[in-house]
DNA sequence: GCCGTTTTCGGCCCGACTGTTTTCAGTCG
């Protein structure tokens, strides 16, 4: 799948047609290109096949072209042709905050700066050479030489639980300041993507308040650093090197300041061309007809007011929510209420710290009317995996452990290896003696995208197997897992009646939002599990149901939303 | 370069902040 390379090779040249100083229109339709491009979940070598390629929205006919170039040539003519004109290294420049593409031009042109390096050492030896430009003074140098440090010390984007955790405990603070009300997380957390690059906060407090609450914010007790601090605005840096930022707006603004600081960028830029084609105006200050603000307090009231049905902020990523709410087709989302039990969790039996009965009371706390306890195969040695002995005794103790329950229905599961060629770890005898088989694979993750989706195509058309989990063993930030072709995997798991999981773990999220979307399409079921090693991983089955709801996923999508009976009929068409 | 519920040509989101400037360009979110 070339998508990545595609969408990597038209931000390039977006990047170079900046600096070069084409027409800025034209740079920001590469820079869609790129965007749609690395969202989509099927390989864009399809779409060509297909010759489908302009049908993707914004993709035009020189764009279908370019990508048509890539695909038989491994390069794009007009890529090539940019690079020639600019020093190798200058793009770089742009990663560094601050810095833009007329900027990076006069530093090349007229300071002879052609890299990051070169500029790191010109700000040490020689700043005059700098303070030269047309445009750029002592200050503007000194800001860059902040950037630069910052650039060097941050992580990158961090992992949605992790963010989550920072800014439960900022807005907790925060939520103590005098004077604030309703803080809450704006930005990619609470759109739940699955990493978040700063924290953005929002709260509202009397204009009087305001300034009194950014000094609080600023002395909370994870701040390493203070950033700014002005009369309604803050940010800092948290231990970790996360950046966050808080806004103080008024009440009659809180909504749409909220809409706004929540984006995505390219959903508020949709939102307001919507605006101004009925004659309104959008900002953070809220939706105004000339002088006149006719919604604002709330998000529902500028939804409603542009004549569309409220758009979750899941969805708020301009992959058609848009055009689903103008239409009144927007899917009713579940919610992480209608989840009714966890089918994949591990006990002390494999490499859980947890007993039997500690999860089944952590579930029965959480409400849930089913669950499943799935260990590790034999195969998974390093995880203290069971083979058919321990297993046979482990179901046992399972079977008894359920007897003392009579309001949640505690089943025996495994979660048996899919080899690299997608047969089983254990003997279908074996596995037709469980309640609920998963399905994962954990070795060989860096095999083809063909061979990939043979193996899981092979595990799923496996008679005994109920469900596919963590289906393509990414871990965020830190392996890609798996490349599959979702639209074939997720056929056939639509016709085999298995399920595919939403590893709810904020590590994993496997599957991933844009995949979710497509398997739905194809007619997939889904399992959101939180794979819990020990009591406190069931608390992460919310961000599974996040990356549900940023897939459109309903409950009716959803297996382990179904109350008992009809989960059991489900898992029985199996047999 | 893309796109169409005013359009196949002429638009393309909006405001704050900063630093460099004497009225604005560049960057960011």
């Amino acid at each position: 799948m070339k998508n990545q390379e595609i969408a990597g090779t038209f931000a390039r040249i977006a990047d170079l047609m900046d600096i070069l100083g084409e027409d800025v229109f034209r740079v920001n339709s590469y820079r869609k290109a790129s965007r749609v491009i690395e969202e989509l979940p099927e390989p864009i070598e399809d779409f060509a096949a297909a010759g489908t390629l302009q049908e993707i929205p914004g993709i035009g006919k020189s764009t279908a072209e370019k990508i048509r170039q890539y695909l038989s040539s491994g390069k794009v003519a007009l890529h090539e042709e940019l690079k020639a004109k600019v020093p190798p290294k200058l793009t770089d420049l742009l990663e560094i905050s601050g810095l833009g593409p007329k900027t990076v031009a006069k530093l090349w042109k007229q300071g002879g700066i052609t890299s990051v390096e070169e500029l790191k050492e010109a700000i040490v030896k020689d700043p005059s050479r700098l303070t030269e430009i047309e445009g750029l003074g002592e200050k503007k140098v000194q800001q860059i030489a902040e950037s630069l440090a910052f650039l060097q010390s941050a992580g990158g984007r961090i992992r949605l639980g992790e963010a989550d955790r920072l800014a439960s405990a900022l807005i907790e603070a925060v939520g103590k300041c005098k004077g604030a009300k309703r803080v809450a997380a704006a930005g990619s957390l609470r759109r739940g993507k699955e990493t978040i690059g700063d924290i953005d906060l929002l709260c509202h407090a009397p204009a009087s308040a305001a300034e009194e609450i950014i000094e609080c914010f600023a002395a909370a007790p994870d701040v390493q650093r203070v950033l700014a601090k002005g009369g309604t605005k803050g940010s800092v840096v948290l231990r970790g090197d996360v950046q966050a930022d808080l806004r103080v707006v008024q009440k009659v603004e809180y909504g749409s300041a909220l809409a706004y600081f929540t984006g995505s960028k390219a959903h508020n830029i949709r939102l307001r061309e919507l605006a101004a084609r009925k004659g309104l105006k959008l900002n953070e200050y809220g939706l105004f007809r000339g002088e006149e603000r006719i919604a604002g307090a709330d998000e529902e009231g500028i939804y409603r007011a542009l004549g569309l049905a409220f758009i979750p902020p899941e969805l708020r990523e301009d992959r058609g929510e848009i055009e689903a709410a103008i239409e009144g087709r927007l899917p009713e989302l579940l919610r992480g209420e209608d989840i009714r039990g966890d089918l994949h969790m591990h006990t002390t039996a494999s490499d859980g710290t947890s007993t039997i009965e500690e999860m089944v009371e952590a579930c029965r706390k959480r409400g849930y009317a089913y669950l499943v306890i799935s260990e590790h195969s034999k195969s998974q040695v390093q995880a203290n995996g069971l083979d058919e002995k321990r297993l046979e005794a482990h179901v046992a103790a399972i079977r008894k452990a359920a007897k003392r329950y009579d309001d949640i229905e505690v089943l025996a599961g495994i979660e048996v290896d899919v080899f690299k060629d997608g047969s089983l770890d254990f003997a279908s005898d074996v596995l037709a003696g469980l309640d609920f088989v998963t399905a994962s694979a954990h070795s060989a993750l860096s095999l083809g995208l063909r061979e990939a989706t043979r193996r899981l195509i092979k595990a799923i058309e496996h008679p005994h197997v109920h469900s596919i989990g963590h289906p393509t063993g990414r871990m965020i930030n830190t392996r890609p897992g798996m490349e599959i072709d979702i639209d074939e995997v997720a056929a056939a798991a639509a016709s085999n009646n298995v399920a595919l999981e939403i590893n709810a773990h904020y590590y994993r999220l496997d599957l991933r939002d844009t995949h979710v979307r497509a398997a739905i399409q194809k007619g997939a079921k889904l399992v959101i599990n939180t794979d819990a090693h020990c009591l406190a991983d069931l608390e992460m089955m919310k961000y599974g149901v996040t990356t549900a709801r940023r897939g459109w996923a309903t409950a009716e999508d959803v297996i382990n939303t179904y109350p008992p009976a009809k989960l059991r009929k489900w898992i029985a068409q199996k047999r």
